[in-house]
DNA sequence: CGGCAGTGTCAAATCGATTTGACATCCGCT
DNA sequence: AGCGGATGTCAAATCGATTTGACACTGCCG
């Protein structure tokens, strides 16, 4: 089957009419190269995982990852690649899937979406597996990564909340074990100092990011004897469960209490009154993380290692100034 | 390497000692078989894909496919299979991801969960690729499929509200296009005529699934002039967004309106007040399907290609006497 | 007529792991 | 000594697609 061969894969000579029909009798056969020789024969598969980290709920809960992976899939369908997301990680002692996975070379590279084991990052690395993080970074570590500007983003969130007037701003965080926890707090604190407000961490509550404990963190802020008149949150889900707390314990949004999230998740637009947020580029990140590893792949250098993604801020219904 | 091949895979003569020496070495060279080579030999992958159907994609069944990718997930692990999820579905015409990795011979077997084109189905299976539906299937046609008792579940659940003694219950119904739309309603109508009440389509609202549109529909209901005083909810998400309307009208739960929903969601047990419902054995459907598809793939029959999994009605806190 | 470009056929090598059958040792037992 | 069982070595075939180089054929041009 040389002939075919060529003709499918647009090889040396071979007429254009040849190929045709060529591909004709192929359509009609419904043949189908066997993917297994071709891997072996042409040394890449085409194909490369995309790992859950720990983080993520569940792949398609969260409505954060569904805008990453609709960028990371636009790319890699350009590109006719296949994209292969592996399930949540197993017990933690064992190595999870997207490692075997790459040690058996049946991906050509790894994109990983949030919080993962380093040890694991590095040891796919080593075997010269392309690895690019997005949404997380090993600081300090020459891993490939694409992130939010955390730090830049709650810094803005927050400043907008001090220039409405508010001088008693709460923090909603979030307790996860890579960066974006100490980052978003950075930035909130920065905020603080730089408007001349004082830190007061009996306003900070930093919680798991959970509907329920949301709406329990929420509360506890807004019992305090002298409680915050506004609020930052770190996700947008955690500042909706800020609303609802308030609402719950009759006060009006923005009157009573100023809200700010971060993300800009589609639902944020359409909740009443329509949240205040610093939106992230979630596509944007997926793109650039997805056209980075195929870089990798094809042995380019990419220049920047760390790609920093800046926010925007999203004024919309839930913040007003301080009465 | 026939030596360390049989060592490592545990075939004829090589006595244990050898064994455990071939494996030594294997891990310090973090020697890992090529994947595609033993795939071509072997004649089979040791994976099969988990497609999520064009309604697992959104948010609210997240819940439902996290439980039932766990119970597939732990059969496939015991059975040293490993598991590749494939990408939200792509634009209409193209073949979905799996087609292709069917075609290609990627993988060993098929798990759709939801809501998928009969069509590429029947590609597959034509191919000779095991499939089996999850949570779906192809009425009429001998498609392989595990799923639950949608209709007995919306049944006992309507029974359970007219048992405390309602007589006006609201339905409120999915807009989807697969099976699950329609059985639910059999099985609500069915109850009502089974208890001797009227069906009213007045009090039937068939909405996507979607917290907005719960919410609205909900509301919606309860702005009749003679209004139910019990709904039956298709999912647990539904139901939430029944209670909220509810309590944003000032209405009491379980006192002025009962409420039940279908699904068991983990955030069933701890909301306020506890959700009545329906449980859908999540899991037990995961674990059913892969076991099933491993039996395909091993060829073995299956006996019945028709799984259904009975439901079970949990009373909680959102239900209560007709006054 | 000789040569050459364009096109197609074909056999052979390749990728990496596994399996098989032939052969070689070594050991213990009769 | 001779035999059989247990164990290990080795060369060769296999899986399916791709690539390469040798060769053949056609038709056109100088």
């Amino acid at each position: 089957m040389p002939t075919a061969s060529q003709a499918l894969n647009g090889r040396a000579r071979i007429s254009d009419q040849t190929r045709k029909r060529v591909a004709r009798v192929a359509r009609r056969l419904r043949y189908a190269p066997h993917a297994a020789a071709r891997r072996l024969i042409l040394g890449r598969s085409n194909s490369a995982a995309m790992v859950p980290g720990s983080n993520m709920t569940g792949m398609f809960s969260d409505l954060f990852y569904r805008a990453v992976l609709a960028g990371v899939g636009g790319v890699f369908e350009e590109a006719g690649y296949r994209m292969l997301i592996t399930p949540p990680l197993r017990s933690a002692s064992q190595p999870p899937q997207f490692v075997e996975m790459a040690s058996a070379r049946e991906i050509d590279g790894v994109l990983v979406a949030g919080a993962v084991d380093g040890r694991w990052v590095k040891q796919t690395m080593d075997t010269g597996m392309p690895v690019v993080l997005l949404d997380n970074h090993l600081p300090g570590k020459p891993v490939p990564a694409v992130v939010n500007d955390n730090t830049g983003g709650a810094y803005s969130g927050t400043r907008h909340l001090a220039e409405l007037g508010h001088t008693r701003i709460g923090f909603m965080g979030a307790a996860v074990d890579y960066p974006f926890g100490r980052e978003t707090h950075d930035g909130y604190r920065r905020a603080l100092t730089d408007a001349g407000l004082p830190v007061d961490p009996a306003l900070e509550i930093i919680i798991p990011i959970d509907a329920e404990r949301a709406r329990e963190g929420a509360g506890a802020l807004l019992s305090l004897a002298d409680p915050p008149s506004a609020i930052f949150a770190v996700t947008d889900m955690l500042a909706l469960g800020v609303t609802t707390a308030a609402r719950e314990r009759g006060l009006a949004i923005p009157a009573d209490l100023s809200v700010v999230g971060m993300d800009d998740i589609d639902l944020a637009a359409v909740t009443n009154p329509p949240l205040t947020t610093v939106r992230i580029a979630k596509e944007a990140m997926g793109r650039r993380a997805a056209r980075m590893l195929l870089d990798l792949i094809h042995g380019d250098d990419v220049d920047p290692r760390l790609v920093i993604l800046p926010t925007e801020l999203v004024v919309r219904g839930t913040t007003g100034g301080h009465r």
